[in-house]
RNA sequence: UCCCCGAUAGCUCAAUUGGUAGAGCGAGCGGCUGUUAACCGCUAGGUCGUAGGUUCGAAUCCUACUCGGGGAGCCA
């Protein structure tokens, strides 16, 4: 009998058929008798059941032994079967050994962050990173799919920048044939080149900062997707930020619910991001922070983190003693390893109530000026359910280029969008000034030498027009998509302060 | 740059609070025909991050350093 080629996502189509599968050994287990195979062929996972007879004896004992992340081709009548993951199994009657792996490290027991960072390149052959990165593609494939379809043009922007696009203390400098260049913080200057050429366009590539923070929202390389609209207001550049949230969203629900599920993302929460999105302006939110609510936030944590602490104390407690009884073996590590979860939920949650105090203090003094903190956005992105945007910041602690408000000379024309429940800032954008004068100006202000921008400043001599665009952080998008707490796990390779290995 | 926490077997963690270093997983060997983090038995595996100090005695206390984690500032 002839054995088709196949995957295992496609083994639903062939129950009852002889298939042949190839891929890597994920995890084994066998009786004496009887061994089945967990495969990992990059579509999924698929169990084959290898039971020792007179076709099988001969290689029965060697495939038994098979190591975890060996590579395998294995032939098989496929069929439908409750029991195994993904419906399906392969009842296998032969196997060929591509290579037999030893001592692959990444077991099936719990690993450090540091070892799995350290051994990122194997790491993601997990199920829980595998999940996570197909939702990336498919995250990068929308972002794609939004602007193309509605007609902005892809304008690919320069890596070595000559100078800075943002604050000047975070670029890499490079040595560019004796001069010095910087990776690129942000294309927003050349895209707004570009869209007095095209009208609407974005660019999407990695960009690059040399800030010096270690925390879970933070990577020094990261993909920005950053659409730029001539003859584009505020308000028009929000709500293209807001149908485009929406259209990224609806995608992932659509393609990956299960995946979704699988790393525990609530569901409903994503299915509630739809039009409208909250739009708040900075002074409304200074208020916000103010105010009873903010206050009544941060209490009320702090009565359930404290609550739910001693909950995980008597927890431990429980556990402790059963891993220390008269028990099975099992039962104690199931117990020790409950212990060891939970003391670190309880050592995560201390720690938020150490620092609730001290927020509430921030939020509480918040000064008019000043920029949000971390803090501060968390408070007002928890206070709602559906993204929030917060437009109208002071104009002294934005970028030079912002739009400023006609109404309010403090002001500048800009926004952030806050993801809800406390995940935060995912996009930042603006309204670009589009008068000469008053962009010199704001130079002038800043220190910046106007010689590096002339260029910049032509676009504002020749038709210039009102304009505005913004920068959607891809990472962070995909953290609060996944629901994930740090960021480092939604890039294949992430790149962080202090970290460039593998 | 600053603040907090950590480093014990290949991995994940214990060590009754200063008194001879332990378990599970993984690895090796053996057993088991339906397992799902399989199970059962045996074996091997350690200069307790580094360097000093306190002490009769240090994984445990002190100091410095290195590395890692989290946070502040700044940001997507």
């Amino acid at each position: 009998m002839d054995a088709t080629p196949t995957t295992i996502n496609r083994l639903c189509d062939h129950v009852g058929k002889s298939v042949t599968l190839s891929g890597w050994v994920y995890k084994t287990r066998s009786s004496g008798k009887v061994a089945f195979i967990v495969l990992r062929d990059g579509t999924g996972l698929c169990q084959c059941v290898l039971e020792k007879n007179e076709q099988t004896e001969s290689f029965f004992g060697d495939v038994k032994k098979l190591a975890q992340e060996s590579a395998i081709v294995i032939t098989g009548e496929a069929r439908a079967e409750e029991r195994a993951v993904g419906g399906h199994e392969l009842q296998a009657t032969a196997v060929d050994i591509v290579d037999a792996a030893h001592d692959y490290p990444i077991t099936p027991k719990p690993h450090g962050t540091e070892f799995l960072m350290e051994r990122r390149h194997l790491w993601f052959r997990s199920q829980r990173q595998w999940h996570i990165l197909r939702i990336r593609a498919t995250v990068v494939d929308a972002i794609r799919r939004f602007f193309n379809d509605n007609k902005y043009v892809l304008i690919d922007t320069p890596i070595f920048a000559p100078a800075a696009g943002e604050g000047a203390q975070t670029l890499f400098e490079v040595d560019y044939f004796g001069d010095p260049v910087y990776l690129a913080q942000t294309g927003q200057l050349y895209v707004e080149a570009a869209c007095m050429a095209h009208g609407k366009v974005y660019c999407f590539g990695p960009t690059f900062r040399a800030e010096k923070s270690k925390t879970r929202r933070h990577l020094t390389e990261f993909w920005m997707v950053e659409p730029e609209i001539a003859f584009a207001s505020l308000t028009d550049v929000i709500d293209v930020a807001e149908e485009f949230i929406c259209s990224i969203v609806q995608r992932v629900l659509k393609d990956h619910r299960e995946e979704l599920i699988e790393l525990g993302r609530n569901i409903e929460e994503l299915e509630a991001i739809k039009k409208p999105f909250f739009r708040l302006t900075y002074s409304e939110v200074a208020d916000i922070l103010h105010g009873p609510k903010a206050k009544e936030l941060l209490e009320n944590d702090l009565k359930v983190k404290t609550a739910r602490i001693e909950e995980l104390d008597g927890k431990i407690e429980e556990l402790d003693a059963v891993a220390k009884s008269n028990v099975k073996q099992w039962q104690k590590d199931k117990a020790a390893a409950e212990v060891i979860e939970a003391r670190e939920e309880r050592s995560e949650l201390q720690e938020q109530v150490t620092n609730i105090p001290h927020h509430m203090d921030l939020a509480a003094n918040f000064e008019w000026g000043s920029d949000l903190g971390g803090s501060d956005e968390t408070i007002i992105s928890r206070l709602h359910d559906r993204p929030v945007f917060v437009s109208h910041y002071p104009r002294d602690v934005k970028a030079f280029y912002m739009r400023q408000d006609r109404d309010d000379a403090r002001l500048v024309e800009n926004f952030d969008l806050l993801a809800p429940q406390g995940f935060g800032e995912i996009i930042g954008g603006s309204a670009r000034e589009e008068e000469l004068d008053r962009l010199v100006a704001r130079m002038e202000e800043e220190h910046l030498p106007q010689s590096d921008y002339e260029w910049y400043l032509d676009l504002r001599r020749y038709g210039s027009v009102p304009h505005g665009g913004f920068g959607l952080g891809v990472e962070r998008t995909i953290a609060w998509l996944c629901g994930l707490k740090h960021i480092r796990e939604t890039i294949p390779f992430p790149r962080m302060m202090g970290k460039f290995y593998p």
